[in-house]
DNA sequence: GTCATTTGTTGGACTCAGTCAAGTAAATTG
DNA sequence: CAATTTACTTGACTGAGTCCAACAAATGAC
């Protein structure tokens, strides 16, 4: 970085923190009414979180004085909120645990949070919660120091706005990357309109990939009639790349196939799109078409892959 | 958003706020080494930011008590750091101002927390700095908004990705609010795709709503035939009601309809849909036809209003 | 086996941040 | 003009959190 952009975006970090100091000031009076404190929230949380932890380890995660968690401890403890054992392998040390009091109180405090949360969330527009959520991600991300802890994503059945989404996120990705025109969106969104209308559980499915509530991926699999399975719209998000996303989805796509009854798995795709190609090449596709097309603006060579379930 | 999309969104959040409740911890030290405690800082650099501030303005922008706040501008004025001189326009009141030792301190203050934050993005890559800077402001415009000042919304055409946006709000809003099933939502993904798949520019139309970067309402001018300009998908998102969008949107579909040549602008809703109701009855649409029907699920009254032009 | 270190615990003094109540003086409202 | 509200000030107080010192017991290093 550069000094002077440098005093700028130190200066935007500042001006951050002043702003979430303030955001969290307003959050934490949701302790207010109940006798315990922000930190002792804290320091329940993190036991329940956990299980089983050391004093030391909790001092060290929540920068406590020793002395004042020592003091929390023990009154949590005649409180009966949590209960200590010996640590087998180091009889300096003792085992935290919440006892089933301390559960229900560490739930309340969940509870308690997550609907002063939702408070704010609720005036937001459609789609602001997943854009605030992603940044969140990006700052602990970078500024955390660990690096290998990054939230795990999850794949499931698509919801309400799910469809939308894969529409809206492959068209600004194809856009941007490649130059792809309007067509491009009008054809995802007629297909997965399709889709939609004509769904047959037994038949048809569409898995997203989430991570923290974020939509990340995607791939649908379609009735083409005759025995064959068509997959389609597979994307895998800029911010989720390098996860074996790709692969998760494509094998759940397989899986589901086969156990439909289909004979066989076909998709079409576009030549310049190699990781994809790569994912289905090792998952045993071979490509049975091959032609040249200007459907969306730039010249693309479109390839029809076939895998035999 | 859906409950279950929900505790994924909002464990996030506070999964988020203990991470920067940590972090801020670590950096507010950056003042344990001078006589002022972090309170007295954030006073006087809200002090020395603005300049000839009253106290009771301190106290709301604060969040302090003005008994509190008293004594530090005492304490203050005592080392002399801050002048205060009476209000002319109000004699109860004094305006603060920092003196030049005031201004040295402030700096100074300015000096170390740049330092603490500095001393963080070191060890960043490169751009990621800037990349936790952005993440930031969408954090701060999102959650900080003060919905009454907001920036107002522009009204646009559409670009990649608006119609997949289109068919996910309304998608998540009708499911939501009036507990549609998936049929709206492959319906509404249809009727955007086959717009984009035939677009005219002469005769058809897109209109997004966007506020600060963040798309919050839509129309959609599409040709019907026989000089018949459709109106569809108006939407105007929670987060922005009661601005005269939808008022907007459809003044800028009846326009444009004008101007096409089109003879007449008909549009299909439902009834339960009350503010769209009124603003398309206060533009001089009248109901042509009504019948009741179960697209979507539950019970629905769907109308056809007509404007001749 | 000795010595330094780590993991806790306890006591006491202290500061910081904030609350509460009461009071003064000016400004605003009816 | 009286009553109420607003802008501060002061005194008395509390509870959260820090700092220091001392101590016990176990562990690790050499």
């Amino acid at each position: 970085m550069s000094p002077a952009a440098e005093f700028a975006t130190i200066d935007a970090v500042r001006d951050f923190n002043r702003f979430y100091t303030n955001f969290l000031g307003v959050l934490n009076k949701a302790y207010l009414d109940s006798p315990y404190t922000l930190t002792d929230a804290r320091v329940l949380f993190e036991v329940g979180f956990r299980g089983g932890v050391a004093a030391s380890a909790l001092t060290r995660e929540l920068h406590l004085d020793p002395a004042y968690l020592s003091r929390i401890v023990k009154r949590f403890r005649e409180d009966g909120l949590i209960e200590t054992t010996p640590d087998p392998t180091d009889a300096r040390s003792q085992v935290i645990k919440v006892t089933e009091k301390g559960q229900v109180q560490f739930e309340e405090f969940v509870r308690r949070s997550r609907a002063q949360i939702a408070g704010y969330f609720e005036k937001l527009a459609i789609g602001e919660p997943e854009r605030v959520v992603a940044a969140m991600q990006t700052i602990k991300d970078t500024l955390g120091m660990d690096r290998t802890t990054a939230s795990p994503a999850i794949i499931r059945n698509h919801r309400a706005g799910d469809i939308g989404w894969i529409v809206q996120s492959q068209a600004r990705f194809y856009t941007e990357e490649f130059g792809w025109d309007d067509r491009f969106e009008g054809l995802a969104a007629e297909v997965a309109g399709k889709f939609l209308s004509n769904f047959n559980p037994q038949k048809d499915r569409c898995w997203i990939a989430e991570r923290s509530g974020v939509n990340v991926g995607s791939a649908i699999i379609a009735d083409g009639g005759d025995g064959v399975a068509k997959l389609r719209l597979l994307y895998v998000d800029k911010a989720a790349r390098g996860l074996g996303l790709g692969k998760l989805l494509v094998d759940e796509c397989i899986r589901f196939s086969r156990d439909a009854g289909y004979s066989s798995l076909s998709l079409w795709t576009n030549d310049i799109l190699d990781t994809a190609r790569a994912i289905y090449v090792k998952a045993g596709f071979r490509l049975t078409a091959e032609e040249k097309h200007r459907m969306f603006g730039p010249e693309l060579n479109g390839q029809t892959w076939v895998l035999d379930l």
